[in-house]
DNA sequence: CCCGATAGCAAGAATTATTCTAAATTCATG
DNA sequence: CATGAATTTAGAATAATTCTTGCTATCGGG
């Protein structure tokens, strides 16, 4: 899924667009960047590594397009107990196992064919939007 | 050395602890608030309802307070996106409903028998110790 | 009962991730 | 090219939470 500002497809008169969000300069670079390290960086770790490429670029931008690129669901955001948010371009419904002995974050998946329903006693009639599980704990490996 | 119920003090008298935390009239009043209302209130929700018995008590004091009964397991703490963190007197575990509709987050228990290794590819020697699950969505009565 | 030590409290200042504001720039479109 | 809308930027503002400081209450030992 390698996003390009491609060729000029302009059915109502838009331009590069991903998902219907406009491709720009520095959305492109905080996409890439959380695409090819996907180790759950926070605002600031996005800001410090787009600055590589685009010196110039704000953190209030990077905030922006965090925001905009979450809202276009092209990225997760992730939250841990109150600390800063996480981003995360892994679009499958998943999970967050978060190390307490290393900090890191692992992707956890679902078993295939497991539902919500078949775990939870939901309210009847609620109608799910979005789903966040975080674990917390330690890897003991053998 | 007899003891009477010294009639001049809090009623609570002296040194009682629950789960090795010395319950003050602060820390109790916080948790009776708790108990007596269960809507996931907001620190500050907290602070106001406590302020009726004890005018006195100050922000900060309901922060230490729920942050020590949230150590010694009396209280969870269930924090929400980026809000402000909640606080609930419910132990057993059980996830968060947060209906979009009402702004009411409903508890939402496991069905019986299910534990999360059913249900999550968790990492090899993964040792849990804390599980958070929130879901966002709408209650659409029929 | 007295004393020193410790824990807890109150008030306000500090912290910090995030959002907002306002001005400048870019971009799409006519 | 002109125009208006969207985007970016730098810095100020916001708000939940934490920290600091000085004070008070409580505990344990003589």
């Amino acid at each position: 899924m390698l996003l390009q500002p491609s060729s000029k497809r302009t059915t109502c008169g838009t331009a590069d667009e991903v998902s219907g969000l406009r491709m720009t300069r520095q959305r492109q670079e905080v996409y890439r960047v959380l695409l090819a390290q996907r180790d759950h960086p926070t605002a600031n770790d996005v800001f410090m590594r787009v600055k590589d490429g685009l010196p110039n670029i704000s953190l209030a931008t990077v905030y922006n397009c965090l925001e905009a690129l979450v809202a276009h669901n092209l990225v997760r955001q992730v939250n841990f107990e109150r600390e800063p948010s996480r981003y995360c371009p892994n679009l499958e419904e998943h999970g967050h196992f978060h190390d307490q002995g290393t900090g890191v974050i692992h992707d956890v998946k679902f078993k295939p064919g497991i539902t919500l329903a078949d775990v939870l006693e939901l309210p009847r009639g609620a109608v799910i939007q979005d789903v966040e599980i975080n674990l917390r704990g330690q890897l003991r490996l053998a």
